[in-house]
DNA sequence: GGCGTGGCCGAAAACGTTTTCAGGAACGTA
DNA sequence: TACGTTCCTGAAAACGTTTTCGGCCACGCC
């Protein structure tokens, strides 16, 4: 073993340890040390180890920045989130966080809050600190301005770009709406009826879609006579259900546009003392754990699997990093969750 | 303005440009484009506006990995958190984000998903990307092992290090518990029971014992003789509610621990038919506005400013990368949300 | 013994910056 | 004219790696 006089000297100085102490207490050279811990062939095995336990009695761990300045290959991605506080955006964060884990490539987080400009300053930073991609999460599924020519490639998740030679990743809203009324038909309802959120948001529109589509099929005719478009909160679904009991008391499901929605349902058909889902059976949409799980009775829903997506883009960027980028738009499936409040009507 | 050959070839070849481009525009030594692009004063004016000209001309950013290099310091910091998923961690790393954001400083983001060995991972990873600090979100406000003597600063949030050495950030929850109380008293309460969750976990103790404190000031005793421990879930919100009102019936308040079993409470007490709040007063803890804000009706609750917590961290930070670390444990204090819940009894 | 041949190793260039330091130009003064 | 000063500029080293390429050595073969 060498002189230990290297590890020493990077150890009292408080300096990192760097390649160079590792070469010289394992009595090689920088190339060598390079070498031998990169599993090039062209070193000797007793060499290679000497380096290696050189590495180890140091904890050396080479400097990330050196590298990439050579390599031009930063091991690094941003993720570009327009509200970190949208319960959408975590979940797909998750997924992609996990999805790069794995391999040896982190993650900048850059929330901007749904400003313009802060998005713009956002991407200027993670260009210039090289990333290798991009994954730009959005706040609605509805379409979001391109971020144009970039030097990286970039992935859109949940909001598609707004140009279709840009890779957007979504979910399958119209499925999954089909999704719950096929749910609600299975199991005997025939007078179902659709609470859901602002009409402006893509996502209702499309969910909405997909249930009457389930439902002409069928013949059947939506209970209520209409789709009761409003807001994404319970006190939506607490009124709505009113309206709709008023109109169409013989109402045997719904299928609402977000668990929130979905609370605000129940609220009322208990008040009204219609069991469910022995009378009402209700779904819902999210698979918002804490309000799905905890409802009485607990709530069947549809999950938009987003995690999946998140994962998924991560995959995608991977495979566009040394590649071509794709394009288009790539639908990703809806998860059915059944919980009781919609058992069979007997 | 000298020769546009500089900046075609940049642009042709698809390389990134560089300040050697930009300095080739302008005329000059890349020495010199660096101090005038950097506002170092031995640069004439005149020069300065030409290389200024030239990088904007050639849209140049600066290769932060090189910059990293020389000057030592990556301009990036780590986010450890241990659960994405957890509500805490959220709030927390979006107050840290926004702290950095109007700085020149990125943050990894990284999810140990509450494993010990993914933990020393994501850390060695780090740490070869040579952040400048790092800062720790726990999952829950209990001690959590150290992660020990480390290149970089590092800052503890919502879980303290079990090492009194490290600065570890807080929230009050024995202030927060007191507050929630002394909330009700004031609004003329005088039968005041405790619902909360698991009495593991320390926050549900010293919620408690906040509590408890600001009863004994007032001579008074706990309605339904003892606190109600047991999960943090609107089931268990909903039958701590029942056996309370049996034990207790005559009850005018409820301090709920969390705004889940704060749900379950007002399940039960619409019910049986207790007006709220006419006849029963209710707090949460949390703030959770999903669940707080959607209420019937909306819930007065304890915020625990995690994302005033999450600045701070980051501010903490900012002082540590550059002079020295302080120790010990900073307790932020909660914030009184008051809705429809809570009215002065009449 | 001369000569390829293959296996290992190290010197040096490169990545894109920042910073130090020497020196040139212009200018005023003796 | 000689000289000190003040400004400004550029050559070069440095940061910590990876990679290319030339060279050394031992070995086997004719």
């Amino acid at each position: 073993m060498g002189s230990p006089s290297a590890s020493d000297s990077a150890a009292q100085t408080g300096r990192a340890v760097t390649l160079r102490d590792v070469a010289q207490l394992a009595g090689v050279s920088i190339a060598t040390a390079s070498k031998a811990l990169n599993g090039q062939p062209q070193v000797r095995a007793t060499t290679r180890e000497k380096v290696v336990r050189a590495a180890e009695q140091l904890s050396f761990s080479p400097n990330t920045l050196a590298q990439g300045l050579i390599t031009q290959r930063s091991g690094t991605v941003g993720l570009l989130t327009s509200d970190l506080e949208g319960r959408f955006s975590i979940p797909i964060l998750m997924g992609a966080e996990d999805a790069f884990g794995s391999d040896q490539t982190s993650v900048f987080l850059c929330d901007a809050r749904g400003d313009n400009v802060r998005e713009r300053h956002h991407l200027r930073a993670l260009l210039s600190r090289r990333v290798d991609g991009l994954i730009v999460v959005g706040a609605r599924p509805d379409a979001r301005p391109s971020l144009g020519e970039l030097p990286v490639p970039v992935i859109y998740a949940y909001s598609p770009s707004d140009n279709p030679a840009d890779l957007s990743l979504v979910t399958d809203n119209v499925g999954g709406g089909r999704m719950a009324v096929d749910h609600l038909i299975r199991h005997g309802r025939r007078r179902i009826a659709h609470i859901t959120g602002d009409a402006t948001y893509g996502a209702a529109r499309d969910r909405a879609t997909g249930a009457l589509d389930r439902l002409a099929e069928e013949g059947l005719a939506l209970a209520g006579d209409q789709i009761w478009y409003g807001a994404w909160s319970e006190a939506w679904g607490r009124g709505a259900t009113r309206m709709l009991l008023q109109r169409d008391p013989g109402v045997d499901a719904i299928f609402a546009g977000s668990d929130e929605i979905a609370r605000g349902v129940l609220d009322v058909l208990h008040q009204e003392g219609l069991d469910v889902p022995g009378k009402v059976a209700v779904i819902g949409f999210d698979n918002w754990n804490i309000l799905a799980a905890n409802a009485r009775p607990p709530l069947s829903t549809i999950d938009m699997n987003l995690e999946q997506l998140g994962r998924l883009a991560a995959q995608r960027l991977f495979a566009a990093i040394d590649g071509e980028l794709g394009s288009g738009t790539e639908t990703i499936p809806c998860r059915l969750i059944t919980r009781e409040s919609t058992a069979p009507l007997d």
